[in-house]
DNA sequence: CCCTAATCGAGACGGTACGTCCTGTCTTGTC
DNA sequence: GACAAGACAGGACGTACCGTCTCGATTAGGG
């Protein structure tokens, strides 16, 4: 069979399962040790013990590589901590599970492992519209729908006003970390992440 | 004259103002047209019809340039506006401010000459934070210093609770926004940055 | 069964007919449309509706395919024109015979349907020697043997002197031909080898 | 300047004489060590400490570089004999001179500096006519264009039948040895070339 | 106002990586 | 067990840029 591109469509059944894991590794510790710029899909290649048209065969760029390999490293990092599957923490508590997760988002963004890859694909994402739509759809909006389906869960307790839109809201606590994170504007820290809960939460004008 | 780094300082005042214009010109038409990553020394220096070593002596990457390139730019479309100096406007209702000064920021994130270039300049500083530290000391900090005197003014005026830390809580109603922008995790609209102005300075929990 | 070389011997009677006719015709017409260099195994398979290992189960280079196919074609060509078994003819006019064989020979080499790959395995043979031995043997060195005989005819009926080595005399009118044909030395026609002919039967120089 | 193929012209005025040499020398010496189909453009610019682009930039083939670097040995090579200008000696024993040039050629094709490359370019000129009309313009012709000269002098002085073409006659002894050589159909020597002359000069049948 | 030294346009250079093509081996499933 | 199909590790292809370098030809500023 052949695509309206022109390019054969290999065989699936037939891939090679022990190259696809050796260029997952051989990309990320090359994304960690040496950057995003000078990891090379034929360092790449060279590293897993492989081809570069196996490569090429199965993706499309260095970007499409890092992509699956971060999403297979996330996918066995959850299993790892048996989070499968996932939600916020419900304990009532509002602001305390808020705090909790963010806590939890700070270790993961300062944990080397996941720090280079996740920066260099949120880079290429900012130039390569392709890859940030799957990137968000993959990765980022399942993420932000716990946040959404916590937030509905406290509108049904009260604790959030009915009338507020959670995939709005939710960007209130998690936005400002991710900007400090992505562009170096301000530190991260427990302390800021549950300043900014309060905040969010609470607003910035005084009680009436 | 020669540093300890064994390169030959270039005389700047013999620097030839038109070449560094046209460089400035090509690069910034290069990245709207054919991308970043596709944008090269080479095709700026052929561009701006300028040997490659005028560029090489001058900036040290294609990030320098662009660098440069778009502050050049930001200052003369903030001279064309008779921007200079620029506050944000204070007519003593907080949430109209700000939802001003965002549409206007709406604006500037759509307007195409814009875009390109500081889309490139983000993702680059995702991965060299030398760059990341130059771009936000220069241009994003200043701009996010506007936020935070306005909202010591706010203060001042109880508009907002004296315990708020000004240069977090700008963040609450900034971030979101440029979260969706870099990366693409939902549409920005007025009405979007207005529900954000006013989530945030009222905050999500009902009011007791 | 298995040889000293490690490689098992394939079983020649169950060798598919259909798949090696396929393969001649594939090679003598890629090398007759894109040239020898771009025939190539893979192409050789593709055209023939064959796998890449049926080629290399049977042979071990591209160049033995195209011997072995050329060696296929010029027996067919022999039987299609009754040749078989064939020799030089012997009216008693040794000039004569000579030119009517060298004309053939012109007109075989200017045959489009020989040329491409008698050119591509000379070529071959230059850098192969084991090829060339087996060219030789197998096709040029019977050729050859033609000449000589009828050159002994010859010194038998006292047309052709009795001290000379009838190996070397055939290549006074052979190789000439030869020669222009490989290495475009100069153009080949009927005029040219009767010319050659003469000049090798009674000599440069004038009679005494 | 730009060519109609749409290459920019290099200039030649800037060309680095360095270089042009160390590719002379890595390609005749990979051409004698592994043989011309394992002699790579790669190989050759590795060896010569040079950039492929060099090699692309002044040359369209490994062949082209080969040609080149094999009229420079054979200038040299001359120059050396102090041979230029060159001609076939006129002792007035014709069969005498031209054994004793035929002889200095077969020490050259035995010559293993000489051999690899002219069989190599020998073998390229088969399948690549452009090649082919290089090779024979700027080498072989200029060679057998001496036998012309010598042989229109054994004309005048009555040695040569006035009435032969002495660029068809030159074939005669020129020819089977050049066979020999480039096809494997026979060993070469003295005492063959010594053979051929005599039977060219005087003629296969017997003096009436 | 000229002289001289630095900048300039141009582009050749040694390299590195690109993405493609082919090699020769190996594996899978069919006949 | 030969076959069609094609994935695989490997390696060369020819191209595009990198950052350095070397050429004249301006082109300013200090003499």
């Amino acid at each position: 069979m052949v695509t309206q591109s022109g390019k054969p469509v290999p065989d699936a059944a037939r891939r090679s399962e022990k190259s696809r894991r050796a260029i997952y590794e051989a990309a990320l510790a090359l994304v960690a040790e040496a950057g995003y710029p000078k990891t090379t899909i034929e360092g790449i290649a060279a590293r897993a013990g492989v081809g570069k048209q196996t490569i090429y065969r199965w993706w499309g760029s260095k970007a499409d590589v890092l992509l699956e390999a971060f999403l297979d490293l996330s996918e066995q990092a959850a299993e790892a901590a048996g989070q499968v599957p996932y939600a916020i923490p419900d304990t009532g508590d509002l602001a305390a599970d808020l705090k909790a997760v963010l806590r939890a988002t700070v270790d993961e963004l300062l944990d080397p492992r996941f720090e280079a890859p996740s920066r260099a694909l949120a880079a290429e994402g900012l130039v390569n519209e392709q890859l940030a739509r799957e990137f968000v759809a993959k990765l980022l909006e399942p993420q932000l729908q716990l946040y959404v389906d916590r937030l509905r869960s406290a509108q049904d307790a009260g604790d959030v006003r009915a009338d507020v839109d959670p995939r709005i809201a939710l960007e209130l606590f998690v936005s400002p970390l991710a900007q400090r994170w992505l562009q170096h504007t301000g530190p991260i820290s427990y302390e800021y992440t549950d300043t900014v809960v309060d905040y969010a939460l609470h607003g910035l004008a005084p009680r009436s």
